[in-house]
DNA sequence: TTCCAGGAGAGAG
DNA sequence: CTCTCTCATGGA
């Protein structure tokens, strides 16, 4: 990988890239926080604005800031989790037929590691809420509460901080659309701005205790700790089970009706240490397949076979 | 009108 | 431990 710097300051290259697709990436469910204008991707990183372009194996990068260039790539490939070797984990996970599909169509898919309150926040939010609402609401509390940002006439707004959003209380948060999520945020915020949970010690502990500790959040379930601890955190054992995946597992692995608990030690025995990954493959091509992990369609196809 | 969405909590059995 | 019911909201 290899660092280009223009006479434009904020623009920055990143070349050379293997087994990366920002499209991917960006839209498959795990960041509510992007924006695609024609081929570039809009967001809000660590309180700039960020735009970014693939270009086959380059990414463009224009920041609303000035940047340090070998700080701001180290960053962003962690953020985008570049350093990984990709190409290894998805060989221990490909491990059938269906899972092999995904992967070949998803191709370069990676998953984030964001800002930790953000992450936090927005799946408190997502909890029985679909994708177009969890990001009108995280839109709206941005706008509100945040602090705006604006790049070359594209706007945008910061996440409010914890502290900010445990001042402006619980009213002024179901405002923005939460329903009934507005205690639990509000309640998150506290915990966090009074130091009861201190994110950066959440992110020296190992996947048991992060998620343990999450779990002591009122709204935080297993489903919601497991997002944070993948999207975020950078555990790739976490598997977040939501419909989606319960759906997939029970009629295209096991089968049959199966408790979370069954769902997790077969998945965990079956995919290995980087189920995380598998998880979003499957995920992902079920989204944009949405028959496929249907039970009667899976009974059609196995009768042609 | 009813159902569903990247669920969690409370209560009952 | 497992099952069920409820919790706002808006789009299909």
């Amino acid at each position: 990988m290899k660092i280009d710097k223009f006479t434009n300051q904020r623009q920055m290259c990143i070349r050379h890239l293997s087994d990366f697709n920002l499209k991917y990436t960006l839209e498959s469910g795990q960041s509510f926080r992007w924006n695609r204008v024609d081929d570039s991707y809009y967001g809000v990183v660590e309180g700039r604005i960020l735009k970014i372009l693939q270009r086959g194996n380059t990414l463009i990068i224009d920041s609303s800031q000035y940047e340090d260039e070998a700080i701001f790539t180290s960053h962003l490939s962690h953020y985008l989790d570049l350093h990984r070797e990709l190409a290894s984990i998805l060989a221990v996970v490909n491990v059938d037929a269906y899972i092999d599909r995904a992967i070949n169509q998803f191709w370069g898919m990676r998953i984030l590691n964001q800002e930790l309150w953000e992450t936090i926040a927005s799946f408190i939010l997502s909890q029985n809420n679909n994708m177009g609402r969890i990001r009108s609401i995280i839109r709206s509390l941005s706008e509100r509460f945040g602090q705006r940002l604006e790049f070359e006439g594209y706007v945008d707004y910061t996440f409010p901080l914890p502290q900010t959003l445990a001042d402006v209380g619980v009213d002024e948060i179901f405002a923005c659309g939460t329903g009934y999520r507005a205690n639990y945020l509000w309640n998150a915020a506290n915990n966090i701005a009074n130091g009861e949970l201190v994110l950066d010690a959440l992110k020296q502990v190992d996947y048991p205790d992060a998620k343990h500790e999450l779990m002591k959040l009122e709204g935080i379930g297993e489903k919601v700790a497991d997002c944070i601890c993948l999207f975020s955190l950078g555990h790739l054992a976490a598997l977040p089970v939501d419909v989606w995946i319960k759906r997939i597992f029970e009629t295209i692995y096991l089968r049959r009706r199966a408790t979370l608990r069954e769902i997790q030690e077969f998945a965990k025995s079956y995919f290995g240490e980087f189920v995380g990954y598998a998880q979003q493959y499957l995920f992902h091509y079920a989204q944009n397949h949405p028959k496929w992990a249907d039970a009667e369609h899976l009974a059609l196809r196995d009768k042609k076979k």
